[in-house]
DNA sequence: GTAACTTCCGCCGAAGATCGAACAAAGCCT
DNA sequence: AGGCTTTGTTCGATCTTCGGCGGAAGTTAC
């Protein structure tokens, strides 16, 4: 059932989102008696949850003793897997980042090894950070791939060969483990840190392929299959000629991806064939690739126009490695999504670079490990046990 | 704050979704013990919302008795406005239609006119149906145009003059009125009505224009300025010489809409101006009207294509005056979308016409209504006063 | 037909949760 | 220093919920 209102979970809720820092702040949110209060708050401190920090500003009177979560005894994990790197990220209760690290890693070496570098690498970063392996609580893992969300076993990954229906949480002992498709991820990364008052959100992976990360009403959709915001496939009208590797002509990752500007570089005689290649051009002033950057921007934008105009977001986020030239990039996708998008629609929206930038995965995917672990249910269940 | 699990609030919902039908179901699905429900039940009764029928089928000992939404005493109102007609439906807590009626209206009459043609039609629903005017506790209405949803203010609707921030709600006095997009409130009857367990369902509107209304998990998605949904003036490929009324060239409803193969027959010499013209020239089997349809039907399926790329819905509904030709329309929509369409996304995907037809807007806006009035919170409210 | 059994429902005392008043604590203001 | 204001705690009163008990109303077995 829904959770109790005021009940142990909901003021942990109302802690960790910064709406209340006090008994007081606490008592007129949710209405109950300060005493309620109280005795929750007392339940939370003993259970390690909340802590009590030197007092506040007074406003007359006794200054409130000021509460926030503890961030000691828990520790949790944002993995984010691409197909040649890992990035892993300890953090605290309220989001902080402890230790980090990165490392080249091939995803189609299989789960086995991909996941045991992993926990090998949570062992060494729990050393750092001087936090016992029982602190950890969950673990966030954003894959370059579909999911299914529920049960964290990929879905006819194209690109992470043998990972087909592994049950990667049950690689994990003790620990709740939470995978969801990396753009899912950096959604979430982008919008808890940078954007959370905003209800609609779009985030924009334009790196090798092109992919969306779609928040509604400040929660993930993934659609009925997972599969949502795989615009990558979408059609863009007037190249026809160009395949695809999904066996469609005219996708938008066919004709604007980084692979596939690559490409396009490669025929005229540069030597590009990834997309930080492409980058790299770009920054060192190659107008050539900066022409086809731009030209990508107005083709993406002719596709986010259609979906501004269908989803109504408040933001728009561009990431992923082509973001790092993101004034080109953006130039093309602002003129085309202001053209052809509905002014209503437009008006108030804005399309912005990516703030955390090369972190909106990992940082998503610990979001989505704490905020699992900080669900009222949840920690209803921890006071009450 | 939320509501209060198991509160009479949580125990209706129960009850007016059809998931308990007796207090033992109720303290199955709550949790609670038999007694505790008991109570809430009896308030529920004291107040007029629930009532008591026959007994039920006995499972081996005392046959429970069962419970129902009380359909005396309250009535809401389903409106349906469009740009040339006016439909009401009265209906009783549970949905089922009391009393209807339908006539011609010009919206562009004005507010004041429309809504006291409105009020007239409610009076006499109302008589034939023998409840009196103070049964009448919320009406929903929905109008083709943009709403700001939370004021029932029309938001700059091009089809209707003279509504631009006219306060709908105002007109009405000691009824709850809730004001929203025709598309919006044909989405939201059509999953009610034929979809409830489909998360994410798209309503898509085939009439003059073209619309679209979104159910995100079982809610309706109105995005960030309401405008939502508006698929009408999304780009298609290749008709660039097509103008439309917004400005753009090449928006699909300037290529699909009822009014654009209106034109196009005209060219070609037949007699048509609207939609139903459309329609009329289909049935009667002509084979331009039939050609223009299903080529229209490809169009619509192409962004259709994108939509369930990006969306992931379970299902589409095609509605709106040309479904009513839904064998040639959907013929071409099924043909483009499963082409462009990824595999994952229209594996489980069903493509469907409208089950309610004519009545989804009607429906929809009185569930509107009911949804509002049935919500925990308002039924606390009630309860506890 | 009757006894045993099953399920449903209301009653009521016990246990538990919440409240609010009273009081103590801690700083501000004059 | 003494009053004022706001915060936090203690504690008895009140309200809610629970669960056992018994009566009601059927079904099944014999």
């Amino acid at each position: 059932m829904t959770p109790q209102p005021g009940s142990a979970g909901d003021v942990l809720t109302l802690i960790s989102a910064g709406s209340a820092t006090t008994r007081s702040d606490l008592a007129r949110l949710t209405g109950l008696a300060r005493s309620t209060i109280s005795q929750r708050v007392d339940a939370l401190i003993e259970r390690g949850l909340v802590e009590e920090t030197e007092n506040g500003e007074s406003t007359g009177g006794r200054p409130p003793r000021q509460l926030r979560l503890h961030t000691e005894d828990h520790a949790f994990a944002g993995v984010d897997l691409g197909a040649t790197h890992c990035r892993v990220a300890l953090m605290d209760i309220s989001g902080n980042v402890l230790a980090e690290c990165e490392d080249s890693m091939l995803i189609g070496e299989g789960p086995e090894k991909v996941l045991a570098h992993v926990d090998q690498r949570l062992d060494r970063l729990l050393g750092t950070a001087g936090r016992p392996r029982s602190a950890l609580r969950a673990i966030g893992i954003g894959v370059p791939g579909p999911v299914e969300f529920a049960t964290g076993r990929p879905n006819n990954p194209p690109i992470m060969p043998g990972w087909n229906d592994y049950p990667v949480p049950d690689y994990f002992d003790g620990v709740e483990v939470l995978v969801d498709n990396d753009v899912n991820v950096m959604a979430l990364g982008e919008h808890r840190n940078s954007f959370a008052d905003a209800g609609h959100l779009l985030f924009v992976k334009v790196g090798t392929g092109i992919g969306c990360g779609i928040v509604a009403q400040g929660r993930l959709h993934r659609g009925a299959q997972g599969s949502a915001g795989d615009i990558g496939h979408i059609r863009v009208s007037g190249h026809e000629d160009a395949g695809c590797r999904c066996g469609n002509s005219a996708c938008l990752e066919a004709v604007a991806g980084g692979a596939a500007i690559a490409r396009r570089l490669t025929e005229l005689g540069l030597a590009a064939e990834t997309g930080a290649d492409v980058v790299a051009l770009v920054q060192a002033g190659n107008t050539q690739a900066l022409r086809l950057v731009r030209e990508a921007g107005r083709l993406i934008g002719e596709v986010l126009a259609s979906l501004v105009n269908f989803f109504n977001p408040e933001v728009i986020v561009i990431g992923g490695a082509l973001s790092r030239v993101h004034e080109h990039l953006l130039a093309g996708i602002r003129e085309t999504v202001y053209r052809r998008s509905l002014p209503l629609a437009t008006h108030h929206l804005s399309i912005t670079p990516s703030r955390t930038g090369i972190n909106a995965a990992v940082l998503g995917a610990g979001m989505l490990a704490i905020e699992h672990y900080l669900s009222p249910d949840n920690i209803n269940r921890i006071v009450n046990a």
